[in-house]
DNA sequence: AGTACTGGTTGCAGAGTACAACTCGCGCGG
DNA sequence: CCGCGCGAGTTGTACTCTGCAACCAGTACT
């Protein structure tokens, strides 16, 4: 395989994926969008963060943000707290209620994806992995 | 790294791409959205197709698939053509005008993406489109 | 002929998104 | 202290993408 080829093949198949995600989730978990899980999936990676800090990681414009958290803030996924230091800034938290969702989505999308990759060696899957990770690492959208 | 975690991190860094991809094609290529442009590369490397092929391979609703085709026909990209065997089908084939836009748009998108794999390995660039494909190439959506 | 199926279009409704204009709070140079 | 610019977030607006359901047209099997 040539260089260019497999660039163009990596970033083909990535869009692939990215459609049948997109299509899967909202019929899987129609109680949570894909925005909604990814969302939810990075306040509790990082434990908490602002709206700003979501809206650069997933290259979404702030007011995009801003409305799908007051949705998962009505549905009570999630809390705001005022940043004591900065009044301008609120921390995003997830609830007990968020929290356990996301359990419950994730298992179920990992048992979906698990099974796609349930003939992977295990080596496979953490070189797989690892790739992605160094692709997304990039600063740079793309 | 344990299996479900590697599972886990796969899943959640395709939807970081996914995410970041739709941001950046909007941004990059006005003239053709993300979608258009993944309905045409289809089309190159089939060399034409049906439409509910399309919308199988992409899990997209015919009827998404069928207004999608309908603006890239309005913006000559495409053509259709009756098949002669069977009435019902419209055989989807790209336009002289939509291999050149095809091309154009692939470059700069080759560019970008290959700019985060430039100093990617020959090796671990094949390996990763290969994780690929091997992904995508599951029959289930996922 | 009649029934079931397939490919495709259209009406409708809803989600996700961006952009622009706005408010509010912070910090800095007069 | 005051005004000015900046950063965080919200709201108004408009547009695209999407799925579902209802439908039409052509095919296939009996």
């Amino acid at each position: 395989m040539e260089a260019g080829m497999a660039v163009e093949t990596i970033q083909r198949e990535m869009t692939v994926f990215a459609r049948r995600a997109r299509a899967s989730a909202g019929r899987l978990h129609p109680e949570l969008s894909l925005v909604s899980y990814t969302l939810l999936g990075h306040l509790e990676e990082r434990d908490g963060c602002r709206a700003t800090d979501l809206a650069a990681h997933y290259a979404l414009d702030k007011s995009t943000v801003s409305r799908q958290v007051a949705a998962l803030e009505r549905t009570g996924l999630v809390e705001r707290r005022q940043d004591p230091e900065d009044h301008r800034v609120q921390v995003l938290l997830l609830t007990e209620a968020g929290r356990h969702i996301l359990g419950q989505v994730t298992v179920s999308r990992r048992a979906a994806v698990g099974e796609r990759l349930a003939d992977w060696s295990q080596e496979d899957l953490e070189r797989f992995a690892g790739y992605l990770v160094r692709y997304n690492a990039w600063p740079r959208s793309g």
